[in-house]
DNA sequence: GTCTATACTTCGATAGAC
DNA sequence: GTCTATCGAAGTATAGAC
């Protein structure tokens, strides 16, 4: 499952082989089958025939459009790291970057999400890199923004840097995600939630949805 | 992979077939291999035959001792549990208790085996309710020696409720281990540990390794 | 207790018709 | 672009010899 088997052909013939579109909707409705299916069932259960299965149509159109099943985690990657840096970049500016930063973090879809790809990237070098270099720009504009927001209310570096900030908001959201989401648990969430946001509104004062 | 296909034979007449001893050292073996190949790859990397090939014994035998592949994981999950909250115990039980907690939730084998089980818990609905009732567990133990423990540093439930801190080493542990174990990324790592250690040398003093 | 042999399923990937 | 048909590997699980 998952290419880890060896081919049953050599790979190095298909280099000619012929491929969609990047704009087709068929392609679109199997990337989206495939986080639909990660979202569900998790990254193990995401294999041609049941991607072809959720997008409604045959398996050998997955191999049209993407080479390997390694080729077609990556793409549906990079469209949701693409997604979640651009909707991130909004979150920071805003009028309440830090209550939005961490709306934005407990997304529970992108924090699954997350989760399932570095579960995958454990074991897939390829996919690995560009995850971590994903995670790592994420983390990198966070901390872009919050050393400015932290220091306008006061925080100082001594209090707490901005970098350790971010990690703790990342932690947070995504332990709140994997009990809540993966083991149906919710001891001591409600009061995590509460603590957090007795500190947002210190700094930032009561939100505002606007 | 991991018994989501349907079974090849109907499971209702296997249940006259024999089964192994508890005390066996070959299940024993068998539990290491489950493991070693979660820690290693992932889950998802498990099946009859590669945990055979690890224990070095022929994959007829795996059958042998659990009779279906969730049963094999049961059975590996509530040996490491057990070991996990006994060794949670006795460290919430030393002198700095607080500092024991933290180092006991930072093992990164500890941490990353979590992750593994709550992922395969997503989508294997037997597996998930022993998984989340032995969270549950882990985390009343620990809310129940923080609450003295916090209380004695003169922390109160409004600076901070023990429930809360008990998340929040736990967010920050997974966190840590995920993107340190799965992703290579270390940012923002050392920074947090100084953090969080600083918070424990004003509560406990300087760490006292025994 | 451990093995061989086997049944049946699902998998990734391809070729070639339409 | 999309399909049918197919290959070979790997998966779970069982029966039965030793």
């Amino acid at each position: 499952m998952l290419g880890e088997r060896p081919n049953a052909y050599p790979t190095s013939v298909v280099a000619t082989r012929r491929l969609g579109t990047e704009t087709s909707e068929t392609r679109v409705a199997l990337l989206d089958a495939t986080e639909q299916l990660m979202l569900d069932s998790g990254y193990a259960a995401v294999s041609s025939r049941r991607v072809a299965a959720v997008a409604g149509v045959r398996p050998a159109l997955v191999h049209y459009y993407f080479r390997t099943m390694d080729d077609l985690f990556l793409a549906t990657f990079r469209r949701r790291a693409e997604q979640a840096l651009a909707h991130q970049q909004r979150a920071l500016r805003s009028p309440q970057p830090l209550w939005a930063l961490w709306a934005s973090s407990r997304d529970p879809r992108g924090t699954v999400l997350t989760m399932e790809f570095s579960a995958l990237a454990n074991h897939r070098p390829t996919i690995r890199a560009e995850i971590t270099a994903a995670a790592e720009r994420i983390r990198a504009q966070q901390v872009e923004v919050l050393t400015d927001v932290l220091a306008s209310h006061g925080v100082t570096t001594d209090d707490c840097p901005p970098i350790v900030a971010a990690v703790l908001i990342a932690g947070i959201s995504v332990l709140l995600a994997l009990e809540q989401g993966s083991l149906g648990m919710s001891t001591g969430h409600a009061e995590t939630i509460t603590y957090v946001e007795g500190y947002l509104r210190r700094l930032e004062g009561e939100r505002r949805t606007s």
